[in-house]
RNA sequence: CGGGGCGUAGCUCAGCCUGGCUAGAGCGCUGCGUUUGGGACGCAGAAGUCGCAUGUUCGAAUCAUGUCGCCCCGACCA
C-alpha cells in the first residue's frame, strides 16, 4: 500500500481526552476514531490489526476443533426472560421494543446458540461439538472510559462447547485454554493466565487471561515463586486460623467520642492510630440473616469468602435499617463487643493485641478491645482479599499483585443454560439429559488496544511482527528524485509479490516528517531508501526496536528483510 | 448513578477571575516559490453560531441558572 492511496491521518499532538497509552497512541496513529463515548471507528491502519488477530484466533480455535458459525448480534429478549439474565444483566444490557416485539442487543450469545443447539441437537452422537464465531457484542457499560479498553461496542470471539460429560468438557476446556495461550502467544502478548471466580461447578471452573499492564482494571494476585496466580477476588491466601488465649484481669475497653467520624479514616486520623489497629466491623445479610464480618482495619472484606465460609447461598451488604437493629447505632460505629447479632472474623483479627473498634453507639469508638477477651472468638477464616506479601496459598512465600487487563476468559457452565433452554440430548439408552456446556471469550479489539498498552516506547508503537498492521515501512527519502523511486518502487513491488505487507510512505514530506510518523505507527522493519546510503548503492534497514539501521546492498535488500522476517 | 474537571478554528491551547474595539497564537489546511537525513522556510489565503438555551446588563466567550457532550475518580461490569 502507497501511504498516498490509503487513509492514516496522524497527530502530531496527544489529543486532550486520552489519558491511558493505547487511547493516546492509537489515536494519534490514526487507527482508531471516536463517534460517541464507547464508539470508535476502526480506521484502515486499526482495522488491519483487527483482521491480523482475528485470523490468528481463527486458526487457533480451528486447530482447536472449534466451528466457526455467525449469530445475530439482534436477539429477542424473550430469551433472556427464560434464562434470568435480563434481570441479571440489567442496565448493561441494550433493549428496545418495536411494533414486531422487545430486542436486545446481544451482550453475548450463551441464549442464542443454545436455543440453536436445543432445536438441532437431539443424540450423544452430535457431541461433543465446540462453536466459535467472532462479532460485536453491545454492553451498556455504566462508564465506558479508556479508549477501547471498555466500550459499549466491541469485537468479541466467542466460543461455545457443547459434550454429554465432565470428561468431555474437560478434554474441550483445555483444547480452549491450550488455544489461548497461543493465541496471546502469538499475538505478542504478555499474559498470565489465573484462576477466577468458580462457577457452578467449583474447583478450577474459570481461568481469566491477563495482560499485566499499570493501567489495568483487575488485579491480579501471583507467587513468583511457584507460578500461582489468581485473580485478586479469588485468591486464597496461605495464613492460617490463630485463636487468641483470653486475658485474665484484663482491662475493660474505654469508650471514646468520636463525633461524626464513621470510616476508619476519619477516626485513625481523629485518634492519630494507623488503620491496622483498627476491627472493622461490616453488617452482611446472608441467606436473609444479619452478620457481622469482622476483618482488620486496612484490610478489604471478601463477598465471595464470606459466602463460602458461612455456607450461605446469597450474600450481600445490610441495608441501613438493619444495620441499626443490629448495632443500636447509624453506620459507621459497629464493633464486636454487644452486637446484636452473630459475627465471623478474619484470621488477622485475631492477631491485633488491642483494637479500636466501633462501640455500637453514635459517635462512640471503644479502644483497647483484646480479641478474644471483650469478645468471643473461637476460630477465624480467610475472609478477605489477598493482598502483597500475603503468603503463598501453595508454597507459602510471599505474594505480589499486578494489575491486569482481562483479555480473555474460559468458563466451565455445566448446565444453566441448557436447562433453562431444554438444550438435551438422548444417550445410548434414550434417556434425556441436559448438555454440558462451556464458554471461551476473547476480546479482539481489547487485545488490540492491550498490545498497543505493552509495546510502545515514547515515540509509538512497536508491533509485535505477528499483528501488525503492515510489516515493512518502506521510505523514500525524495520522492521526487527519480533514481530514489525507481529503487525504492522495485524494492516495494518485489516485497509485494513475495507476500510481505508493505506501506510505501511515498508523501512529498521531508525526511524526519516520515520518520516521526514511522516510528509513531510502528511497523517492525523499516527500509530507507535515498540520499548518501542510495548513491553508495545501499539501502538502510533496521528493526522499529534498533536504535541504528544497517546498510545492506539494494539488491540484498528484499531478501534481507525477508529473513529479518522470518526470524522474528 | 454519586464526586470532580473540561467544552473558544481540524488539533493543542490563550483570553474568562476583574463584562467593553473587528475573538487570538502555534500546528494543520489551500495556492505559489524555495527546501529535502529526525515533525523546514517565505509570501498570500481559507477557516470560529466562543457546546446549546434562558436570564442579568446599554453591552456577554467572560456573570447566573438550566441543559447537552466529553474526560477522570468511585459504584457497577453475565
Amino acid at each position: 500500500m502507497r501511504w498516498t492511496q490509503t487513509f492514516i491521518p496522524t497527530l502530531k499532538e496527544v489529543p486532550a481526552d486520552a489519558e491511558v497509552p493505547s487511547h493516546q497512541l492509537m489515536l494519534r496513529s490514526g487507527m482508531i476514531r471516536q463517534l460517541m463515548a464507547g464508539a470508535y471507528t476502526f480506521m484502515p491502519l486499526g482495522y488491519r490489526v483487527i483482521r491480523k488477530v482475528s485470523e490468528i484466533v481463527r486458526e487457533e480455535m480451528d486447530r482447536a476443533g472449534g466451528v466457526e458459525l455467525f449469530m445475530p448480534a439482534l436477539q429477542p429478549m424473550d430469551l433472556f426472560e427464560r434464562t434470568g439474565r435480563r434481570e441479571a444483566f440489567g442496565n448493561v444490557l441494550f433493549n428496545f421494543e418495536t411494533k414486531r416485539g422487545h430486542f436486545a442487543l446481544g451482550p453475548t450469545h450463551e441464549e442464542v446458540i443454545t436455543d440453536l443447539v436445543s432445536r438441532e441437537i437431539k443424540t450423544y452422537k452430535q457431541l461433543p461439538i465446540t462453536l466459535y464465531q467472532i462479532q460485536t457484542k453491545f454492553r451498556n457499560e455504566e462508564r465506558p472510559r479508556f479508549g477501547v479498553l471498555r466500550t459499549s461496542e466491541f469485537l468479541m470471539k466467542d466460543a461455545y462447547s457443547f459434550a454429554t460429560s465432565l470428561e468431555q468438557l474437560n478434554v474441550q476446556y483445555d483444547a480452549m485454554y491450550n488455544a489461548y495461550c497461543r493465541i496471546f502467544e502469538r499475538c505478542g502478548l504478555a499474559y498470565i493466565p489465573v484462576e477466577a471466580e468458580s462457577g457452578p461447578i467449583g474447583g478450577d471452573a474459570s481461568h481469566e487471561f491477563m495482560a499485566p499492564a499499570d493501567n489495568g482494571e483487575d488485579f491480579v494476585v501471583r507467587c513468583k515463586d511457584c507460578g500461582y496466580a489468581a485473580n485478586q477476588e479469588r485468591a486464597d491466601t496461605g495464613r492460617a486460623s490463630a485463636v487468641p488465649a483470653k486475658v485474665d484481669g484484663a482491662a475493660e475497653p474505654n469508650q471514646v467520642d468520636t463525633p461524626n467520624a464513621g470510616s476508619i479514616d476519619d477516626v485513625s486520623k481523629m485518634l492519630k492510630t494507623d488503620p491496622s489497629t483498627f476491627i472493622k466491623t461490616l453488617i452482611y445479610v446472608a441467606d436473609d440473616k444479619p452478620v457481622a464480618v469482622l476483618v482488620r482495619g486496612d484490610h478489604e472484606a471478601n463477598e465471595g469468602k464470606v459466602r463460602r465460609a458461612l455456607k450461605a447461598t446469597n450474600v450481600e451488604l445490610a441495608d441501613e435499617a438493619t444495620i441499626v437493629k443490629v448495632t443500636g447505632a447509624p453506620v459507621g460505629f459497629a464493633g464486636p463487643v454487644g452486637i446484636q447479632c452473630p459475627f465471623i472474623a478474619d484470621h488477622d483479627v485475631a492477631g491485633i493485641a488491642s483494637a479500636i473498634t466501633g462501640a455500637n453507639a453514635k459517635d462512640a469508638h471503644l479502644i483497647g478491645v483484646i480479641p478474644g477477651t471483650h469478645f468471643e472468638l473461637t476460630e477465624t477464616h480467610d475472609l478477605r482479599n489477598a493482598a502483597a506479601d500475603d503468603p503463598c496459598p501453595k508454597c507459602a512465600a510471599k505474594l505480589e499483585i499486578v494489575h491486569g487487563i482481562e483479555i480473555g476468559h474460559v468458563f466451565k457452565l455445566g448446565t444453566k443454560y441448557s436447562e433453562s433452554l431444554d438444550a438435551n440430548y438422548l444417550d445410548r439408552e434414550e434417556k434425556k439429559h441436559p448438555i454440558i456446556m462451556g464458554c471461551y471469550g476473547i476480546g479482539v479489539s481489547r487485545v488490540v488496544a492491550s498490545i498497543v498498552e505493552t509495546c510502545h516506547d515514547e515515540n509509538g508503537i512497536i508491533w509485535p511482527m505477528n499483528v501488525a498492521p503492515y510489516t515493512v515501512a518502506l521510505i523514500p527519502l525524495n520522492v521526487k528524485d527519480e533514481d530514489t523511486m525507481t529503487a525504492a518502487t522495485k524494492i516495494y513491488d518485489e516485497l509485494t509479490a513475495a507476500g510481505v505487507d508493505v506501506l510505501m510512505d511515498d508523501r512529498d514530506q521531508r525526511p524526519g516528517f516520515k520518520f516521526k510518523d514511522a516510528d509513531l505507527i510502528g511497523l517492525p522493519v523499516r527500509v530507507i531508501i535515498g540520499g548518501k546510503g542510495l548513491k553508495e548503492g545501499n539501502a538502510e534497514i533496521k528493526l522499529r526496536t534498533d536504535a541504528e539501521a544497517t546498510k545492506i546492498p539494494i539488491g540484498d535488500a528484499v531478501a534481507h528483510v525477508r529473513g529479518l522476517i522470518a526470524n522474528a
